[in-house]
DNA sequence: TAATCGATCTTTTTT
DNA sequence: AGATCGATTA
């Protein structure tokens, strides 16, 4: 309306100072650090819609990527919340980009546009058919170590591949796992990345082609990139892009998978000449809690260093509560809830807190089960964010199998999961002949099968005995029929694999199909979902296809048969997965679509049991945390052995202290923090200390409830400095029997009724010292020193 | 082919 | 404690 040239348009006069910068800065690359809860998301959005606005960039020349499909589903609805046009920009996880890619430029690795993506259960059936004499405890070790050097963007033959896993075999598996998993024309995760670099280094034509397409490159949770992900962004970003990375050094908790923050940490002297921008206003949680949360995470060494604020106010000390076990521990939370959401009556003068303000943190999922047991007797509605994955179910898997076998039929791990499955008389020996005729067709025979199962067995059935050729026959029926349900509707065939298929480019784009496509498995179709289970249905899209494939197969029968309790579940399961297919089209592109979303992002969760819990706790592991915030948090288990275990030191150790800090920053208005005098582990019951990091919180900050043990009652010396690893509780001890011994005068302390005050005098009686305190009321207490008990924290008098 | 019995081990897990 | 795996057995 106005004149459009100097006002700042409503959608950046929202912004901080810095936020605004951030959306501004151009030309050079961009280090955005953003405390947690600083608006990074706002930031990133908000960009996208200037680059657009302001800037007159072609949205498509944009890419945005995150690590969840989550964070970039949400990106793309507020991105195009502030512009429409945001909808045609790209915003992809990491894995989805490079898929997208290797759909189109895979062939330059000889791979096929059609492959089918493996999970690490695949991974570890495809090392079985390698290695047969290794157990499979080992080949998942393996197969950890192939996923991790593939982070590092180590080949079989790169000489620091022993960084991995020095054992000698190694090599050597890795090599033939590689050469295997190209002759079926699958990938895996790593591959994902690993490839598309690899093309982008060795084709300039290619590269360049990228580069001219996006120029301007974002990335979220930066902190979390690996070394292939950094290597990838390096090959994105030629001499024209615009780079812009978002991240936070102190939320970096994916080491163990590959995570780097040396990523982010060199980011500045990996960039030349880039630019940092400090997000440090936090608009979640209030003081109180950033203070705690800060105290314990400044304790790292390496890190940019960043101090968040807030300008919520003091809010609520977070309380630190001591407890005699696990049984209390939940007891205390169900308590603490419980008196929140239904407070007595009477005192109804507060907000109304609802069951989803409060989630239960914990280190490990073991420790979940202690809470449901309580909420379920008390009737307490909780959900556990994280368990039970849904596509990692048995039959789930079973099912995609025979759809992944559609669509790729030399894969041999899909085949050798279903050819038998229920069993049709078909032994090891005749699908080893199988697979082996796929591959080296016998002397004189005129076919050449190409490594195509499904024509090797064709190709077999003769020869076999009777049993087996029945089974197979019925096989290979299921599969033929099932294929022509596909071919039927005209898509491209699966012989015709030449030309790539575009399967998620619709004119729509992939940034706007996607969000349609996820909410399939999303959306509330549970009411068509028979209680009883006689028959599964699907007569829409690809439902059609699931449903035909695991009924003709005998799929469904064979665990509506075998597993007398399990089979309700397993069967809902199935007509589950048969759902979320109804919104892909009968197709190969469809199907494939299907399968990639799937492997892609498997937060699809568990319904079967899920009552409608908008309104319930959440019981959630402090690395899922990540991104989500609460009015009340509890961190269960803050004790040595547990968080951190007792294992980790030096940067292991660090990472721990920023998983403790993720997971305090979530809260927004109460934090607890929990630590048990014992627990119970691996059946045993054994006494445990407080964890190292509540020795680091300043405990100025807290509120102690119940007894805390002696040494950490005087830990007021306490000597945990940086990430040394040597101070944990017991190395403390020593230090402490001299140290705590007595109060002086001057001391600084914090009584749980009284609050802050300094200690007057000390005097020395028959029943032992007295100390005179006045507090900051003005009030002027005497307490029997040795009966300080819970109620005295000593404040450190180092200051 | 299925069932059963001990031995073994126990994180976190965006994709 | 509990799950999981592999070997042994029916």
């Amino acid at each position: 309306m106005d004149g459009k040239t100097t006002e700042t348009a409503p959608y950046l006069e929202a912004l901080n100072d810095e936020q605004r910068e951030a959306v501004y800065h151009w030309e050079r690359p961009l280090l955005i650090l953003a405390g947690a809860g600083s608006g990074k998301t706002r930031v990133i959005t908000t960009k996208i819609a200037y680059l657009i606005r302001e800037r007159g960039l072609d949205p498509r020349s944009i890419l945005a990527v995150t690590f969840t499909n989550k964070a970039a589903r949400e990106m793309a609805d507020r991105a195009r919340l502030i512009d429409e046009r945001a909808a045609e920009a790209m915003l992809r996880t990491f894995h989805s980009f490079g898929a997208w890619f290797l759909r189109r430029n895979g062939a330059l690795a000889g791979l096929d546009s059609s492959f089918v993506i493996y999970d690490d259960d695949d991974m570890v059936s495809l090392l079985s058919t390698i290695e047969e004499d290794i157990s499979k405890a080992e080949l998942r070790l393996i197969a950890g170590s192939i996923s991790r050097a593939k982070d590092y963007f180590f080949s079989p033959d790169s000489p620091e591949l022993d960084r991995i896993n020095y054992h000698p075999r190694f090599r050597k598996i890795y090599a033939r796992y590689e050469e295997k998993l190209r002759h079926i024309g699958n990938v895996d995760f790593g591959d994902l990345i690993k490839k598309p670099v690899e093309i982008l280094q060795e084709n300039r034509a290619v590269s360049s082609r990228i580069q001219d397409r996006f120029r301007v490159i974002l990335v979220d949770e930066y902190q979390d990139a690996n070394i292939a992900q950094f290597e990838l962004l390096k090959e994105l970003v030629g001499p024209a892009t615009y780079v812009c990375v978002v991240g936070d050094d102190d939320q970096s908790i994916y080491r163990f998978r590959g995570a780097e923050v040396r990523n982010i940490l060199e980011f500045p002297d990996r960039f030349r000449g880039a630019d940092i921008i400090r997000l440090q206003q936090n608009y979640r949680s209030t003081t109180n809690i950033l203070h705690l949360a800060s105290s314990v995470v400044s304790h790292n060494e390496s890190r940019l260093g960043k101090e968040l604020f807030s300008r919520r106010g003091e809010g609520k000390k977070p309380v630190l509560a001591f407890l005699p076990n696990q049984d209390e521990e939940a007891a205390f939370c169900a308590d603490l809830i419980e008196k929140s959401v239904r407070p007595e009556a009477g005192s109804r003068n507060k907000a109304p807190v609802r069951w989803s303000d409060w989630a239960i943190l914990y280190r490990t999922n073991a420790q979940s089960l202690g809470f449901e047991t309580e909420f379920l007797r008390r009737c307490i509605p909780y959900r556990v964010v994280g368990t039970l994955k849904f596509y990692e179910r048995e039959e789930i898997k079973d099912a995609l199998a025979l759809l992944s076998f559609l669509v790729n039929s030399r894969d041999e791990i899909a085949f050798r999961r279903v050819v038998n499955k229920p069993a049709r008389g078909l032994g090891k020996a005749t699908v080893d002949r199988i697979v082996e005729a796929a591959s080296d067709p016998a002397a004189g025979s005129a076919a050449d099968p190409a490594g195509d199962l499904e024509a090797a067995a064709r190709l077999l059935l003769p020869e076999l005995p009777p049993k087996a050729r029945s089974g197979l026959h019925s096989f290979l029926s299921l599969i033929g029929e099932s294929r022509a349900l596909i071919a039927e509707s005209g898509a491209v065939s699966p012989a015709a694999q030449t030309q790539p298929q575009r399967p998620a480019e619709s004119p729509s784009g992939p940034a706007r199909s996607r969000p349609k496509d996820r909410q399939a498995p999303r959306t509330g179709r549970r009411a068509e979902v028979p209680e009883s289970q006689e028959e599964l249905r699907g007569s829409e899209g690809l439902s059609t296809l699931v449903v035909k494939l695991v009924t003709d197969s005998g799929l469904a029968n064979h665990y509506r048969i075998h597993e007398e309790p399990g089979a309700v579940p397993r069967l809902n399961n199935l007509q589950e997965l048969a759902n979320a297919a109804v919104e892909y089209p009968a197709t190969m592109a469809g199907l494939l679509q299907f399968l990639e979303n799937i492997e892609l992002d498997r937060s699809l969760e568990d319904n079967t049991n899920k009552q409608a819990d908008s309104t319930a706790v959440t019981l959630i592991t402090f690395h899922n945390t990540k991104g989500l915030e609460f009015r009340h948090v509890i961190m269960t288990g803050i004790e040595q052995g547990i968080f951190p275990r007792d294992d980790k030191k030096g940067e292991d150790l660090e990472e721990e202290r920023r998983l403790f800090y993720v997971g305090a920053t979530r809260a927004m208005d109460e934090l607890y923090l929990v630590s048990c005098a014992q627990r119970r582990m691996y059946g045993h019951t054994q006494s445990t200390e407080p964890s190292i990091f509540l020795w680091e919180v300043d405990s100025a900050a807290l509120r102690i409830i119940g007894a805390a043990p002696y040494e950490w009652r005087n830990r007021s010396a306490h000597t945990t400095r940086g990430a040394d690893g040597a101070s944990n509780g017991g190395a403390n001890s020593g230090v402490q029997e001299e140290d705590s011994r007595d109060w002086r005068r001057g001391d600084r302390l914090y009584h749980d009724d009284y609050g802050y005050g300094g200690v007057l005098r000390v005097r020395e009686t028959e029943d032992g010292p007295v100390v005179e305190v006045l507090f900051e009321s003005g009030k002027e207490m005497r307490f029997l020193s040795r009966y300080q008990g819970s109620a005295f924290t000593r404040i450190g008098n180092d200051i």
